[in-house]
DNA sequence: GAGCACTGC
């Protein structure tokens, strides 16, 4: 085999030679004292007895990815941001040393190792930053420990405590991109205080919450802040603003909008909004002030600070936006040095090539560490494994092994957990992973990284006639790459190699671009317009662009959910009450009234489960194609759905006893799934929004029990019906040739070969989503009849269309 | 008769 040559680089992350001010804080970590042991909890909280280490300025300085590295000692830290090494929620107050005065011991033996971390060492510079302004920019470095200090030391510095006299100090909502870093993070915080998950330290995340009228603290996803936003809870929505709609989020004093940089379509509308709210809050105060004669802010409404973490890259974005005309602080990170190093010439075959190149770190002698591969998808991967392990059969005896190893999401749970197991000895790990090990899952072990410079992403393609998506092989961003290099250098100096050349590298855009410029707007533009904001006038860090606006408004205005550019209706009102997209909120509400919300709440919870309903296996199509035969419906994939879905809550119920919890009736049901190729994973995922469907419907006043089955026998049309209702614009009608051609649209559309309709000539099709491959396909199809078009809203008083709004200005 | 990146309420 010949090597692909590879050069060194001194590239380095844009950020550095970024033209931005910056101050950066927190020297480096060898001179750093460490001080003895501290014996009270109190005394974790810090005082004023730092000003021997008082922090001094420092400037960036990398040739390689260099980011304040102690080189000279190894130090490993806990995995914070990974779920997978975190115990549940529930066990950690109730077992394993729960006494308080195990968890004091405990926090004070985590004392030691906060306070060697660069975020706790610059904390009386931030606290003072934070106090003095409204809104405050913090680029911290991974490892910096930012998401776990700086919630504590607003709660209890003395800095803090001056601003906040009151003697319970500022109530603060810190915001995380996923779900298990807002678990684990708010279990790690409650740990190094020395209190239990839920009391003074809490979290909400989607089917989960730990939090009391004690927490001071809770971390929550940025969708469960956006929903609180836009759809207040009745029973506390005192605080929403007269004339905004907007709900002020009073209880709150501090928001942390954390990991900003990944720019999420929730990070962008969550920083317009609160923006926003912080500024009318300024306003109220000022009045009150004014009422109360110059009393101080003891009032009702208090000030709203707002404080934006993000990695370092791009604060002039963020600076720009919140004005704040302030230099973005700078907090040094804890990684090691990465040598990065792109070939010279462009690779022809990828797959090979990163096969290669991780045979040739393995049979390097003196490289040591795991290798991780970045491919861009699932087929990639497994074509790379298959070669990786071909070539580990061949390593000669003796000689260190390879344990070739897939990640990506679809993988089965048990499939995904091998990353976190030990090796075998004298084995090195290869895995070979989608771009879900560059910020969701944190790869132990990683020396080594691989870069083919590839990742998918879905592309929408947006038109009047319902939109069309495209799953695409694209080249990362600058950002990203950097990112993938990053995770050679969480536990010692490592390596990257770069199947592109520099050339190319240079090539690249600097960032992805941000999710509000292509994702489907419709959810955010309607929780905006609950708000009372005008989409069009919202202040965005990036604008999404008129068209993709528009597009929302066109999509929310046909499913009767506003009545202006402003104005929502009642029906858009009862759309925002559940976690769903407007469309498939549509469907719900449709189902109450046709009497069938028993089906479609279990119809909505598969359509979004994220997965597949049926799973394939490798040279077992037939087996496959015969086991599915039973569970087929005439009327289509919902239909099927649905009967798999009952199917599979009998054989679960059946197998587990009643109030027993036994691990064979588990497997009872894994057996019946992986002989029937049931996707077990994606229907238990199911099982969790349908109890969560089923509760809010019965909060707001629904019976979710109404079922067609107990009124019309096995008629299936007002299932149906429901579902044209939120997906009309997904339908086409057979033509003379047997063709499918669009209803709002004018593309001929086949039916997609995994849909159980495929080959079957219906009269007329709606689907769930359009993509495009070699031709048009529909996914997820049922039948429906013609007729019922006519009888739509939409089509029945079209001459009454709700004008999609054009925008004043600014766009 | 095709081919599926990743999140989240």
């Amino acid at each position: 085999m010949v090597s692909t040559t590879l050069t060194p680089t001194t590239a380095k992350p844009s950020s550095s030679s970024s033209s931005s001010p910056l101050k950066v804080i927190s020297k480096s970590l060898s001179a750093v004292p460490v001080t003895s042991s501290t014996s009270k909890v109190s005394q974790f909280l810090d005082n004023s007895s730092d000003e021997d280490e008082e922090e001094e300025e420092d400037t960036i300085a990398r040739s390689k990815l260099r980011i304040n590295g102690d080189k000279t000692k190894k130090r490993k830290y806990d995995n914070i941001t990974n779920g997978h090494n975190t115990s549940s929620p529930k066990k950690s107050g109730a077992e394993g040393g729960s006494s308080a005065e195990s968890r004091r011991k405990e926090a004070e033996r985590l004392f030691q190792k906060r306070k060697e971390l660069p975020f706790y060492q610059g904390r009386r510079e931030i606290l003072e930053e934070i106090m003095n302004n409204d809104t405050t920019i913090i680029l911290g470095e991974t490892g910096c420990g930012k998401s776990t200090q700086l919630p504590q030391l607003l709660r209890s510095h003395p800095i803090s405590e001056s601003h906040y006299p009151t003697k319970k100090g500022p109530k603060i909502v810190i915001t995380q991109p996923r779900r298990l870093p807002a678990i684990a993070l708010a279990n790690r915080v409650a740990a190094e205080m020395g209190c239990v998950v839920g009391e003074e330290v809490g979290y909400s995340v989607r089917f989960e919450e730990m939090v009391s009228r004690e927490t001071g603290v809770r971390y929550c996803t940025e969708g469960v802040l956006m929903r609180e936003l836009a759809n207040p809870n009745p029973s506390t929505s005192s605080s929403k603003h007269d004339q905004q709609n907007l709900n002020l989020l009073l209880k709150y004093d501090i928001i942390i909008i954390d990991e900003a940089h990944e720019r999420t379509l929730n990070t962008d509308f969550l920083c317009g909004a609160l923006k926003k709210v912080q500024r009318i809050r300024k306003d109220l105060v000022a009045k009150q002030d004014a009422k109360g004669k110059g009393g101080s802010a003891t009032g009702e409404i208090r000030l709203l600070k707002l404080v934006i973490m993000s990695a370092t890259l791009d604060p002039g974005k963020f600076q720009r936006f919140f004005q704040t005309g302030r230099d973005a602080l700078l907090v040094k990170g804890r990684m090691y040095d990465v040598l990065t190093q792109h070939t010279t010439n462009p690779v022809d075959d990828f797959i090979e090539a990163a096969a290669r190149q991780a045979m040739n770190i393995h049979c390097n002698p003196n490289h040591d560490g795991d290798v991780l591969v970045f491919m861009p998808g699932s087929d990639e991967i497994e074509n790379c494994v298959e070669l990786l392990r071909r070539a580990g059969k061949q390593l000669p005896e003796g000689h260190k092994q390879i344990q070739v190893l897939p990640l990506y999401a679809a993988l089965p749970p048990t499939a995904q957990a091998k990353i976190f197991s030990t090796p075998p000895k004298n084995t090195r790990r290869v895995i070979v992973a989608t771009n879900i090990a560059e910020t969701s899952m944190t790869i132990p072990g990683v020396s080594f990284v691989v870069d083919t410079g590839y990742k998918k992403e879905k592309e929408y393609i947006f038109r009047r006639s319902g939109s069309i998506e495209q799953l695409k092989r694209k080249e990362i961003s600058k950002a990203a790459a950097w990112q993938r290099t990053g995770r050679a250098g969480r536990e010692r100096d490592g390596h990257c190699y770069r199947l592109f050349s520099k050339e190319l590298f240079e090539k690249m855009p600097e960032f992805d671009a941000p999710e509000v410029q292509r994702c489907n707007l419709s959810s955010a533009v309607l929780q905006l317009i609950a708000m009372g904001q005008n989409p069009f006038e919202f202040e965005y860090i990036d604008n999404p662009g008129r068209d993709n606006i528009a597009a929302a408004f066109q999509e929310l205005a046909g499913l009767g959910a506003l009545s202006g550019p402003t104005e929502i209706t009642e029906l858009g009102r009862e759309m925002l009450k559940y976690p769903l997209d407007p469309p498939h909120a549509r469907i719900l509400i449709a189902s109450f009234e046709n009497g069938c919300p028993n089906e479609i709440i279990d119809i909505l919870s598969i359509i979004n489960a994220g997965g597949t309903v049926f799973v394939d296996r490798p040279n077992e199509r037939e087996e496959a194609s015969n086991a599915r035969a039973k569970f087929v419906h005439r009327d289509g994939d919902h239909m099927t759905a649905l009967k798999v879905f009952r199917d599979f809550l009998e054989i679960k119920h059946s197998s587990s006893g009643p109030g027993l919890k036994n691990n064979k009736g588990g497997q009872g049901v894994v057996g019946w799934c992986k002989d029937n190729f049931v996707n077990h994973k994606t229907l238990n995922q199911a099982i969790k929004i349908r109890d969560q469907l089923r509760e809010l419907s019965t909060r707001y006043g629904k019976d979710w029990k109404v079922s067609t089955s107990s009124t019309n026998g096995d008629d299936s049309s007002p299932i149906l019906r429901s579902l044209l209702m939120g997906l009309f614009m997904n339908s086409a009608v057979i033509q003379a040739d047997g063709s499918y051609k669009q209803t709002a649209g004018s593309l001929t559309v086949k039916i997609h070969p995994s849909s159980v309709l495929m080959s079957k000539k219906v009269p007329a099709i709606l689907y769930d989503e359009l993509t495009v491959t070699s031709s048009f396909y529909a996914r997820n199809v049922s039948s429906f009849e013609q007729h019922w078009l006519t009888e739509l809203p939409i089509f029945a008083k079209s001459a009454k269309r709700v004008a999609v709004p054009v925008g004043k200005g600014q766009l």
